[in-house]
Order: C-alpha cells, then sequence, then structure tokens
RNA sequence: UCCUCAGUAGCUCAGACGGUUAGAGCGGCGGACUGUUAAUCCGUAGGUCGCAGGUUCGAUCCCUGCCUGGGGAGCCA
C-alpha cells in the first residue's frame, strides 16, 4: 500500500477507503477506550487526526505513541464525529517507528518561547510555526528562481571564496589553509601567503554583485541566490553573519527600470506566498503576527512612493521632531528617520534615490550635479532597508577617478575596470536580503527564526 | 561594539530585611473518564536559584568580574 501525503489526503475529499500515513505525534489524547492522535508529516500545518480503539492495539505500543514519536498508520478514510475537522482515520494498524521519550523530550503541547525554541534548532521544524516559516521559505526561493527566468535572466553563480575587499560592504570572514598554530612570516614580520591554499589572503564573499555586473556585461540579465558572510559584531534582530541574498544585475536598465523590476519583483513574491501559502499565512497571521495579511495585501495594492534623498531630507526638517540624530544634507539616514517616513509620514513601502555620493559606495553611477549618484534604498515598514541598489557607473575614467578618490585596490579592481574598457555599457541591479524579505512575509520578529539554522556572533552551534 | 533588561523545576514565571524544609501554572509520571480538540478531574515526583570570586557568623538574594539570552543603537541586507 502506497504512503500518501497528510496534504494530498486532506485534499482528495473522497472517505471511505483504505489509507496509509506516516508522520510525528503532535499531542494524543483521549480515555480509557479511546486514543486520539494529531498527526503531521509536515506536508501542510494541518494535522490528520487518528482514532484508535484502544481495545484493538496492543498497550505497550499505545504507551509509546507519545508527542513526538513518529509512527505510521493503516486505517479507514471516514468522515469524523468531532467538530474538529472534517475526517479523520480510523487505525486498524499502528507502526512505531521511533519513540520519543516524554520525559526528555523538550517539545510540549503548549507553546514555546522563540528564544527557548533557537536552542533545539535541530528539533523546532516539528513546530506549527517553524513548519510554516520552512514551507513559506522555500516557496518564495522557487518563486525568486521562477520569477526570473520567465523574465529571461540567467542564474548567475558567483564565488563564494573572493580574494579582494573591494566593494567594502563589511568585515570578512578570512579563508585558510594555514596552520594558526605556527603561521607562516616573512622576514619582515608580516603573514606569508604563499604557503597558504591560493596563495594569497582569501576570504568568504560578502556579496556577488561584482562578478554579476561581469554577468550582465555579456549575457544581459543575471542574477545571483546565494549565501554571503559578514563578520560584523552585529547584534541585533536584523542580522545574521550568514544570510541568502538575491543580486539581480542588468545591462541597459537605468534607474527608473530597476525601481520598477524591484517594485514588480517584490510584489510578485508576495503574491506568490498568498497564492500558495494561504494555511501557513493564516497560522501566522493567527499566532504570531496579528495584521500579516493585512500588511501584505497592502504592499501588493499601493505604488511604492518614490523620492530622491534630498526630498526626504526637506520632510524629515518640516517634520519638527526632535532627532536623536541630525538631519542635515549630507548625513546618512538613521534608523528613526526611516521609520518615521515609512512608518509614520508615508505609512507605505519608500524608495529612496539620489543619495550624497561621499555616503555611498564607489561603483554609483555618478549624477552631474557632481555631488550625488543614482542609488535606490527600498524601505519597508518593521525592518528598515531590504533592497539597496544602484545604476552603476560605466564610466571608465569617473570610475577609476573614484577608486583612486577612495583609495580602493585599484590592482584587485583590474578584472572590474576592463569591462568599462571593453563594450562598457549602462547598467543596475539591486541586492535583496533574503532572511529579511521572508521575516516580512511570515511576520517573525527575529531574523534569526526566519532561517533554520542561525548564525550569528558567539554561535554556530548545530 | 555601546546602552539597557534578564538568567530560579523540562517550559513560562513568582519569591525572600541576607537566616532552618525555594513556590505556582503548564509539561512528565500514576489513576479516573465511551469522541477528545492546547480535553477535563484527582494524586505525585522533579531544583548546584547562569559561572567565578568577594563581603558576611551565614549569600540564590548584596558587591565585582565573566558567560549566555532579550530589547534598543551603530554597521548593513
Amino acid at each position: 500500500m502506497k504512503r500518501e501525503k497528510i496534504k494530498a489526503l486532506l485534499a482528495s475529499g473522497g472517505t471511505d477507503r483504505e489509507v496509509l500515513v506516516k508522520g510525528w505525534v503532535r499531542t494524543k489524547r483521549g480515555s480509557k477506550n479511546i486514543a486520539f492522535i494529531a498527526l503531521n508529516d509536515g506536508s501542510t500545518i494541518k494535522n490528520i487526526q487518528v482514532v484508535a480503539d484502544v481495545s484493538g492495539f496492543d498497550e505497550q505500543l499505545m504507551k509509546e505513541i507519545t508527542t513526538g514519536a513518529c509512527i505510521a498508520v493503516r486505517g479507514r478514510l471516514a468522515g469524523s464525529e468531532g467538530s474538529g475537522q472534517d475526517v479523520e482515520i480510523r487505525a486498524e494498524s499502528i507502526e512505531l517507528y521511533g519513540k520519543a521519550d516524554p520525559e526528555t523530550y523538550p517539545l510540549q503541547k503548549k507553546g514555546h518561547t522563540m528564544e527557548f525554541l533557537r536552542e533545539i534548532a535541530h528539533l523546532r521544524p516539528r513546530t506549527n510555526t517553524f513548519g510554516a516559516v520552512l514551507r513559506i521559505r522555500h516557496a518564495l526561493a522557487y518563486a525568486i528562481h521562477k520569477y526570473f527566468n520567465d523574465k529571461g535572466f540567467y542564474y548567475l553563480h558567483t564565488p563564494i571564496i573572493t580574494s579582494s575587499d573591494a566593494e567594502g560592504a563589511g568585515e570578512m570572514f578570512q579563508v585558510t589553509t594555514l596552520d594558526l598554530g605556527s603561521v607562516p612570516k616573512k622576514t619582515d614580520g608580516s603573514v606569508d601567503f604563499s604557503d597558504d591554499f591560493f596563495g594569497k589572503p582569501t576570504n568568504l564573499t560578502v556579496s556577488g554583485q561584482l562578478e554579476g555586473e561581469l554577468g550582465a556585461l555579456a549575457i544581459g540579465e543575471i542574477y545571483t541566490f546565494g549565501p554571503t558572510f559578514r563578520a560584523e559584531n552585529s547584534n541585533t534582530p536584523r542580522h545574521l553573519a550568514e544570510f541568502w541574498m538575491i543580486e539581480p544585475e542588468m545591462a541597459f536598465y537605468d534607474l527608473n527600470d530597476n525601481m520598477d523590476l524591484a517594485e514588480d519583483f517584490v510584489k510578485y513574491l508576495i503574491r506568490y506566498a498568498l497564492e500558495n501559502c494561504s494555511d501557513d499565512l493564516d497560522f501566522l497571521n493567527k499566532m504570531i503576527s496579528k495584521d500579516l495579511l493585512e500588511r501584505l495585501d497592502f504592499v501588493i495594492n499601493n505604488e511604492f512612493i518614490r523620492m530622491t534623498y534630498t526630498e526626504a531630507v526637506g520632510i524629515l526638517e518640516a517634520s519638527g521632531r526632535k532627532w536623536v540624530y541630525g538631519t542635515g544634507w549630507g548625513k546618512d539616514l538613521q534608523a528613526e528617520h526611516e521609520r518615521y517616513l515609512v512608518e509614520e509620514y508615508f505609512r507605505c513601502p519608500v524608495i529612496l534615490t539620489d543619495y550624497p555620493k561621499v555616503i555611498k559606495a564607489f561603483y554609483m553611477k555618478q549624477n552631474d550635479d557632481g555631488k550625488t549618484v543614482r542609488a535606490m534604498d527600498v524601505l519597508f515598514p518593521g525592518i528598515g532597508e531590504i533592497i539597496g541598489g544602484s545604476q552603476r557607473e560605466e564610466n571608465y575614467e569617473k570610475l577609476l577617478a573614484r577608486i583612486q578618490e577612495l583609495g580602493l585596490p585599484e590592482k584587485d579592481l583590474w578584472w572590474y575596470l576592463e569591462t568599462r574598457k571593453f563594450g562598457t555599457a549602462p547598467h543596475s541591479g539591486f541586492g535583496l536580503g533574503f532572511e529579511r524579505f521572508v521575516q516580512f512575509v511570515t511576520g517573525m520578529a527575529n531574523i534569526r527564526d526566519v532561517i533554520p539554522f542561525p548564525r550569528t556572533p558567539k554561535n554556530a552551534e548545530f
């Protein structure tokens, strides 16, 4: 007999037939004569109720069917006499795959705090909340590939190990095979990397963007979707040391095309989740974040506000607010400023453009005013900056001048500069932090709870 | 990294001017119950009071340091 997944079984509609299901026991209740087992196999947030007439089963077996145990149930699918569910399985035989000693199994029927569940990350996927988050995370990852594939973008695999700190996106994790107990030194005392695996210092990537640009300037429109690593000592509900980032890069896109793509992309993903994960989103809306569905609907049904950094500063200065951080032109916007614009003034996602060049990266296209660059940040309620992007500087002289002005390692960037030397083209791109986006879609308050195994300062367990 | 709060039973928390046997709810275990929905009812076991020093006749409680976690900030996605 073929095992059926609970999701398919519940969707099938028919009753009065033999079925075989396998899964993990969520709860068992009942009396001396009858037992009710809520069984979940991860295919859906919904459990199937298994009803067992106790007299027909081995006493020891029934005793060992406890919360967390894994069982296979063969029985008859039937309409339920109880009110909590439409159908249930009248068990005819039960096989116990794995016991879960109730005295030591850490998951209870009652709710647990997110902090506690983080300590048992190997078991937390068995909870309703994490099951829902993991299914939604999967659906969003799939939708990302589908969106870009359908638009003719190519998935470009940029390197995880890199040898330059050109992007300057943050502190990096060093990659080495040198024996840290006795590091080879040169005569001047500095580390001799010639014996290291790559013969020079290497690190884990902080961004695939620069390599992404190489792809865009050859095959037109590409995207990356991979892990990135930042060794920043950031301890916040919005930062991870290891996170996933999506970075599309497009030839012949100007900043407006870039913004259009970003907005359309984000709305597509939310719509995809609403259409394909409604059970999980309903659960999260009820148990985790009260107005979740309302927020998601709002984002897909409203145009993002677009304005320049300069206009935004004007709004902040006209607000009459007392800010902890000053708001003069040329200063970067702080969390309190972004929050005011998004959550109070507009109450809508906002795209800010044309930031002062001094606070932005070297590769952004310089405007004719000599002061600003064609940058864009997409700001979301609750999580702040979710997308950062720009039109890239395609002019060789201007790009080189900026690199020199900032004292960046020109030698390490020779390959990047050559794209502007040989057949340069206007192009744009952006980066979307995947976990921050999953946070927004699921309503989870802490980014550590939207990735199966979070990596944060002082924590690399599991 | 800075500011701030916290760490007591498996979980969530209460507690004491510094003073003999540290409490509750839930969970577990035992029992009752012919259909339950985080079942209900009765009973019961369970604690190095985060770690290391210090003050004291005596510290889980006061002081110092450290560790871990939450929130806020910075850095950013």
